[in-house]
DNA sequence: CCTTTCCTTTGACAATTGTCAAAAAGCAAA
DNA sequence: TTTGCTTTTTGACAATTGTCAAAGGAAAGG
């Protein structure tokens, strides 16, 4: 859990007692190289942190799969629109390896608000922070090409390219698998 | 002022002490079409709701000016990046009409945050709206033709088309103004 | 070690979209 | 209305990317 608590101090410091509440709210959840933590069609209950491993959010579209993100250590995981609106999502949250977690749940992690206003203070903080990664991914997606956006992976992410498949990577680029291929033998 | 406080509202209640505090730090700020909110360069420094009129951000790239989004009453507006980083942004924020809108400095913010915990609830609840738009809009442009996002932004936005230029909402669109053209004309 | 399965590459071709240039249309001020 | 400016449309062509199909490689399990 240390990993944990680094991760938020990163971010913002938070109380002992806050720290001590949240901790006695985490469960541990380690699950096998591909299952799943969420599936579409439920309303995602928790959110979690990722201390080992590696997972993908996907949602299917015309019988294809559809990576949206990958999470790696000392992400924070969530199907985001299911756990926020409660309502049933499209997405699929699946271990890409073995993977190590801690849970939380959303009612759970309402009421440590109500309790500990430095924690809420420091989800809001990651959730902006969050925010600007998104933005930022936006913007390539919608401003540059193919080519530009793997480079721009390999720069920012070099182990995305070891621990992850083409296949999946092209998905999250939003080009086919093929053209990824070719990109990468320097056509 | 009331506008703000209906918007709010819908988001999440909030105390009559923590809105009339919020009130007083407000400052009204009203500025002709084509002049500039933010610019590159500057740290944003203000936090804003559009009471009335209408706005773009976009920064430039190899001399063309790309726009990224547009606001529009009951729209919350900032360079988000530059505000909550602290660091100058490459985002240009600009009238597209005569505007009206309420500002709150980082500061003042911050320091409501401190004395009234409901205020900085509300604003938490909002960041996550605003990042499951964003998220929506990230899965438009990865995954879906020009053609269907054009479709998207008619029903979503049709008031967009109303006020904004076809070069801009192009831009927006990730797409050439002349292949938005001709998606227009049914091609 | 072999088999089976999955992942990656390659080829051929089609569809989409971008770029450049020019014409047409719309709009506002004189 | 005319003039001048901006926006939108159209044409021709090039570049990018997708799709389908097949072959080559890598990895996991028996």
């Amino acid at each position: 859990m240390n990993a944990l608590f680094n991760c938020i101090s990163q971010y913002h410091p938070i109380s002992l007692s806050a720290w001590e509440a949240l901790s006695k709210a985490l469960t541990q959840v380690s699950i096998p190289r591909n299952s799943f933590l969420v599936q579409e069609g439920m309303v995602c209950n928790h959110l979690y942190f990722l201390e080992q491993g590696c997972l993908r959010g996907y949602y299917n579209l015309d019988g294809k799969e559809i990576t949206y993100w990958f999470g790696f250590e000392n992400h924070f995981i969530t199907s985001f629109y299911s756990f926020i609106s409660r309502k049933p999502g499209i997405e699929n949250i699946q271990t890409l390896e073995d993977s190590t977690l801690w849970g939380i749940s959303y009612e759970a992690l309402n009421q440590l608000f109500d309790l500990h206003k430095d924690l809420e203070r420091v989800v809001r903080i990651i959730n902006e922070q969050y925010y600007i990664r998104l933005e930022e991914r936006l913007m390539a997606m919608q401003f540059k090409t193919a080519r530009e956006r793997y480079e721009q992976l390999l720069e920012s992410s070099p182990h995305i390219l070891r621990r992850i498949s083409l296949g999946q990577i092209a998905s999250y680029l939003g080009i086919s698998q093929e053209t990824l291929s070719r990109i990468r033998s320097h056509v």
